[in-house]
DNA sequence: TTGTAATAGTTACTTTTGTAACCAACAAGA
DNA sequence: TCTTGTTGGTTACAAAAGTAACTATTACAA
């Protein structure tokens, strides 16, 4: 039964990846969590509309590649703490405008900022090429399943 | 509040990794969850004791990086369904010896197969540059946190 | 011994997520 | 107009995961 020419599990890449997302994401939950509050959910869609501005909840969500049930959870809570306004759309009362408040902007600047120097240590774990490298195959591999 | 001079969504490693990681995991989670109604934990288990043989819960915890109660669950379902046996160590009765059945040896083929070839479609997306450099990339990052 | 701490594993309770059904608004053709 | 389909978004219910407290066993030192 044992490895004798056989398929291993650190061989397979999405268990690799899996780790690998998984250990780099937690320092960073700790931080929005902690400070605030925060599920991942929530912290991505704030970024999402600290990055581009006003959105739908849609329009996120093909962003992400999140389901709109994930979203419309996280909108209730962001807009519930006054990190984010919803306003309805004049013409399509269906859509609801997305946006952030000045704590939503604060919040995101702070987050933003505790991102950028916590990537820049993860990349400090590579040597240049593979950083490069590694962001191409991610998106290759992210892409992969798109349609 | 755009992206002038501002860290993108897009450059955070931890970010692409779960797109990316989420994205391959996709696939194969429905091989196992259609096949065999497995969770993700419980085929963890599952590849675990067929390439490293007889462990316990803790060991495979420690390989798998999980929580124990993570592995006390899927254990207990895998144990159900008669693809693993428990055996009580004799000399430390807190001690659980977890084997594959016949049964969770067949499982285990099958899904090491279906796994390897998806992971040969997986690196035919990539150059074998950016296969070795991924490789490389993604266990140092995984280990980052390790202690 | 006895007392204290560590380890293996389970359980109970809470929080999150997934799935599907649902409502309301719009679109577009018969 | 009716009606069938699509889209944006929410809700209800079930499944899964996280957390902490718990039992049982062993280790080990006073």
């Amino acid at each position: 039964m044992n490895s004798k020419n056989h398929f291993k599990l650190p061989d397979f890449l999405p268990y690799l990846l899996n780790q690998a997302a998984e250990t780099s994401s937690l320092a960073f939950q700790k931080v929005y969590k902690d400070r605030y509050g925060m599920l991942r959910t929530e912290w991505r869609v704030l970024f999402h509309l600290g990055l581009y501005g006003e959105m739908t909840a849609v329009e996120i969500g093909r962003q992400a590649r999140m389901h709109k049930t994930k979203i419309s959870r996280a909108v209730h809570k962001l807009a519930e703490r006054r990190f984010i306004t919803r306003s309805k759309d004049m013409n399509d009362r269906r859509i609801e405008h997305l946006a952030l408040t000045d704590r939503g902007k604060d919040a995101y600047r702070d987050l933003s900022k505790v991102a950028e120097s916590y990537n820049a240590e993860l990349e400090a774990l590579l040597s240049d090429d593979e950083v490069n490298h590694l962001r191409g195959a991610l998106e290759k591999l992210a892409k992969q399943a798109r349609g």
